[in-house]
DNA sequence: CATTGACTCTAACGTTACGTTATGGTTTAT
DNA sequence: ATAAACCATAACGTAACGTTAGAGTCAATG
């Protein structure tokens, strides 16, 4: 029982245009044609071709299977051996390619955080300026004309060590504020302690520290949703409870 | 300080070809060249083929490797996240195959234990032979002529059921034989459970049954190198034990 | 019986990422 | 000035088919 190639190719589940070449390639000729030049395959043929379909899974490349194939001494137990290490080393490549990706993704994911502190640090400075804005005025009455100015200053010319420990210091209020949100009274010792840390961290980079203006900040943590978004990333709704915080902390509530 | 392909590709680790084919593909384009047409590569095209040989080493293609490059909007991220997933694909497809080909590989060695024994079924063929040849004479002297050709007929003939229980019955003969070994004593009762085992087991192909015949067959285990190391397989010296157990059980020591 | 739809054939270009000549000009050291 | 080293473009080769394209074949249907 002869098949033709679509038989065969369906039967199989390989393309037509897969055995065309086969037959090309001497891989696989049918014994038999019709006269109008039709492939037949016989029953020996489809064996062969599970044959060469075996090692093709494998991904042997087809000259291999070929050789395999066509001579029966060919160890077959040694090529597949051969096989299986180069598959291996191929497995181990892949394995180290996917390790870099990771590495590779990590840093990116590490730069981002540098990239969103930095962002943080323009906040810092538009921070001072805002201050400036509302409270100049009062500061500038009360500690004279060039704290604003000086105030900006420090915040620049802080050292690695200083800038390192303020920013230790954020990360541990960013922690601290989850723990205390979860007390939910603002009034918590938590949360005092909170407001007292977050007084030291403003310390850090201004010249000079008042209860209005720290207020005016706590407020604006609110008002501005870039801080708002950067606080409720910690816990939702941290903002508000940390300006709530700070005012029961100044006793302006 | 602009170099040309050769420097470049010596820096890099990679051919000049390879330079030559980012140009023509438009990944990597020069910004400068002479006016007799030499490649002149600046510090930033260096750059920009880090990058390139980086996504390189993670199989990226080419064409990928452009979009990536091209536009810094392209999400990378992204696009090692994909490229991870398909790695892992590729990783696991890997996998298979070696399970497949250790599988096989299995089988294949199956098939050799299978064609071991096939070949111990010649030996047996031979065995009867020469059985016949050294014990024949005497053989039809006691059973008649027919006896040997009987012999040979039952093997021949003998159903698949019981064809089974012979081979089952062989396979304890040997694991019998290993434990009886380490008595050290062919004359305990484990050994001689293996001779009178060895003796139902003979029944299966012979027609008739005779002590000669049998001592016969055991100096031939060990006269004949073929049996031996069959024996021997399983426990060194195992043939030599044997036909000392044998020899007890047929009182003929 | 002719038409149609389902198949079949050969031929040839496209794909990937360069390697490998081949042919000829350019630069540099001797 | 000439050779060695380097540069350029052009074009074929590789692996395993996919994909048209043009044309012939076969079986069933109107």
């Amino acid at each position: 029982m002869k098949r033709k190639v679509k038989e065969v190719a369906d039967l199989v589940g390989i393309s037509v245009r897969t055995l065309h070449h086969y037959d090309e390639i001497g891989l696989l000729s049918p014994e038999e044609s019709t006269e109008s030049g039709y492939r037949l395959y016989s029953e020996d043929d489809l064996e062969l071709l599970q044959q060469i379909l075996f090692f093709r899974e494998l991904d042997f490349p087809l000259k291999k299977i070929k050789e395999v194939i066509n001579s029966p001494s060919f160890d077959r137990q040694e090529a597949l051996r051969l096989h299986r290490k180069m598959l291996l080393e191929k497995r181990r490549r892949i394995e180290q390619m996917v390790k870099t990706i990771d590495k590779t993704l990590q840093h990116m994911k590490g730069e981002i955080q540098m990239t969103d502190e930095e962002k943080f640090e323009v906040f810092k400075e538009k921070l001072i300026n805002d201050n400036e804005q509302k409270y100049g005025e009062e500061i500038r009455e009360k500690y004279g004309d060039d704290t604003a100015a000086a105030s900006n200053a420090k915040l620049r010319g802080m050292s690695q060590e200083d800038y390192q420990s303020m920013t230790n210091l954020e990360k541990e209020i960013l922690s601290l504020l989850q723990k205390a949100y979860t007390t939910g009274d603002p009034a918590s010792d938590l949360a005092q302690e909170v407001a007292a840390k977050h007084k030291a961290w403003l310390m850090y980079s201004w010249s000079s520290y008042s209860k209005e203006a720290h207020v005016g900040l706590a407020e604006m943590y609110v008002a501005d949703e870039r801080f708002a978004a950067y606080y409720d990333k910690s816990v939702k709704g941290g903002a508000k409870f940390l300006r709530d915080a700070i005012l029961i902390y100044l006793g302006m509530n």
